[in-house]
DNA sequence: ACCATAGTATACAGACTAGTATACTATGAA
DNA sequence: TTCATAGTATACTAGTCTGTATACTATGGT
């Protein structure tokens, strides 16, 4: 059985090579010499480059959702403060040295077509932070955790697109700001 | 000189193949056939396949904006209406048959270095979307017209994400839903 | 009538693409 | 010790990529 640790290493490094250079632009051959490995061990563990493409995508999602988390919780000491936390996470991430937009729309952005498994992955792993959004905006009280979600999702979205297209660093505290406004109405409603 | 109009033949249709199919995934060789045209034609009037790629984002830009302002004079009567048509002309696009996405964000996509020329004209896209935002804002009598604009955007944005990736219809009407918040406050505001 | 030129058709160069084949090595378990 | 296997190294196939070269044709201006 090919080793789970060679699988990791390639799983690892062709993340990096597709989140900075595209997936179409990134070759195997590259992704097999960066990540120290042979393209015939490459092709023992994935079947394709798409197959390799998934296996990408779902691990960033894992990395991503878990980091996102942790970083909220670090930064929000409640649910009502973890709401907003959620773009202060953003902005951190917006500042950091290798922000290249959301994987995600960038993965959907080559594979368009709706009905590509690359492109189901990328709603998938939307529609589970919209789902962690959810968890926050019930456990603060809010009056309607799905629409209050689903309204920051939206804000979370613009604010990524904003940071990566026009490089505007201040996105993350610019959608804290709108945030702030559904917040405060959602949870006020709800305690009135 | 090489004639005018097959260079525009020539950009029309690598608009059309380059939206649906991504950039660095649809060679030049399809685009001259489906041009009708030599691969030596197109290489007379573009001296390589970025440059092509430049001039089809110029292009879109310039269709874009103009059918964009069309449909929000349309579908709104005056500044105030026209403000929310912004979602409406949106909520179209979204359902028209051949949405991909917005061009702008999915070259972003594949040419994510800041300072590569394809990404400057997607950034300067943004910009100028944003400037007709605040010229309505203005007109309409908002307090703050670059806040407003700002909103506005990140929440057309978003929309657009939300309806690409997530294939989410109604995206155009939630995110009008938002703005009508933003809208009202600052025209209120001015007029108290 | 002449001639530059904008085009066609086709072939080519050279590099890169995904994926496979062959031969060898090192390692760990029975 | 033996033997399967996970790996390396390297070469290859067959196709596609951008971009160029050669030869021919049609057209419009002088």
């Amino acid at each position: 059985m090919p080793s789970p640790s060679k699988r990791d290493q390639i799983v690892d490094v062709a993340l990096d090579l597709f989140y900075q250079g595209g997936f179409n632009a990134t070759g195997v051959d590259k992704i097999a010499l960066e990540a120290g490995v042979t393209k015939k061990t490459l092709y023992a563990h994935f079947k394709s480059k798409d197959e390799l493409i998934l296996a990408v995508l779902r691990r960033r999602d894992e990395i991503f959702r878990n980091q996102f988390m942790r970083n909220v919780e670090r930064l929000g000491k409640n649910p009502r403060q973890r709401l907003e936390a959620i773009f202060d996470t953003l902005d951190e991430w917006f500042n950091g040295k290798k922000f290249c937009g959301c994987m995600f729309i960038n993965a959907s952005a080559e594979f368009s077509d709706q009905g590509n498994p690359c492109h189901l992955v990328c709603a998938e792993h939307k529609r589970l932070m919209q789902e962690y959004f959810r968890d926050l905006a019930e456990k603060a009280g809010a009056q309607d955790p799905d629409s209050l979600s689903e309204e920051l999702m939206f804000l979370a979205e613009g604010a990524t697109v904003q940071a990566h297209v026009c490089g505007d660093k201040r996105a993350g505290q610019k959608a804290k700001r709108m945030a702030r406004l559904f917040i405060d109405s959602a949870i006020n409603l709800a305690g009135a």
